[in-house]
DNA sequence: TATAAAAATTAACATTTGTTAATTAAATTC
DNA sequence: GAATTTAATTAACAAATGTTAATTTTTATA
């Protein structure tokens, strides 16, 4: 049991030790790919440490959707809920430490633990809220806005992840980011 | 009970049968508000005949996000959800014949019968997986794409929807939109 | 540590959208 | 149905991003 757990999330650290056999450590490499575009996703991580990205490849463009980091589940939802193939990769930035289950020992849990349930209800509802938030700062803000708003807002984000990433996440170039952040930051 | 009800969501129907007095009808006028924005929404709506939109305003932008059409739930989600001011307003596009039903009312139902939280459930997570969709879709098109695959695949909707909602849907002005209009479509 | 590979920046030009304003078309209402 | 309001289109110019390519910086690794 990592130690970590018990004091950042401690409603679930009671729910791991009661189904102790369901999970397992494993801790994975950089720019290790948990989830491949196109398959069907029967993973749910927990990170414990480190940090990951949610990406989706469009006429061979990389386009991250969204980040996570500790004390965060992760999981292409719609294809874990689902059964459908997912729309999304799941890929390490750093090296991560992760509490994994597979999905018929979480529904399991989900059908025995209320406890569970209400927590994994509350999570996949932020997460949505999340998606709402996101969606809403593309169509409201200009990519240099949303940049600023970054780093007033998400600076941890910008302190983590390649600039490349980034870029993707806010739906301009590299180039485009460039430009902005030498516009933005003279000297 | 609406007779096209029966037909579209018998489902539904026998829940609001065994649960009358919690439901009721209401035909509202054209461009009538059912939500302003910032409000705390207590009310889920179900669409028997009309369309519906749900839109942002930022710094006096108006923005729509989704439309809704016949024997679809029609809510602030994250507002309904969680009792927090709505990112969003709703508002009727055309004249709507709804099913109400008060959150209360809601609850109630939610907790007594299973049929109608897997009812629900199901439809938030479409719902879900419907935003995603339209945010891929925001990031991987152009503005131009996004309107040929609008002509494509939901017709409906150009088809009911006028277009300064449509262009904002795309997420461009509606001076943007008649210029796609005419570069596509010569003559 | 030197070398190679990857990431980030800069430059130049093309393309598209935004903005403002004028014009035409369509819908509303008196 | 005429008058008024609203919606949609067109035009001209400004502003920002995309694209391609070259250059510099940083990171990885042999």
């Amino acid at each position: 049991m990592p130690v970590s757990l018990s004091k950042a999330f401690p409603k679930l650290k009671g729910i791991v030790e009661k189904y102790q056999d369901f999970w397992y450590e494993e801790t994975l490499p950089a720019k290790y790919t948990l989830l491949q575009e196109g398959d069907v996703s029967n993973t749910l991580y927990f990170i414990v440490k480190g940090c990951i990205r949610l990406s989706n490849n469009y006429n061979g463009k990389e386009i991250t959707i969204q980040f996570f980091f500790e004390n965060e589940f992760v999981s292409s939802f719609e294809s874990y809920l689902k059964n459908t193939p997912s729309d999304f990769s799941i890929e390490t930035i750093e090296e991560c430490q992760l509490l994994v289950i597979k999905k018929e020992n979480w529904k399991t849990i989900m059908d025995q633990n209320p406890l569970f349930r209400e927590m994994f209800f509350d999570f996949t509802s932020d997460r949505f809220i999340n998606y709402i938030h996101h969606f809403l700062s593309y169509i409201q803000e200009k990519p240099e806005e949303r940049y600023q708003n970054l780093i007033k807002n998400k600076s941890h984000i910008l302190q983590r992840v390649p600039l490349q990433y980034i870029a993707s996440y806010l739906g301009i170039t590299t180039v485009s980011l460039s430009r902005i952040r030498a516009r933005k930051q003279p000297k």
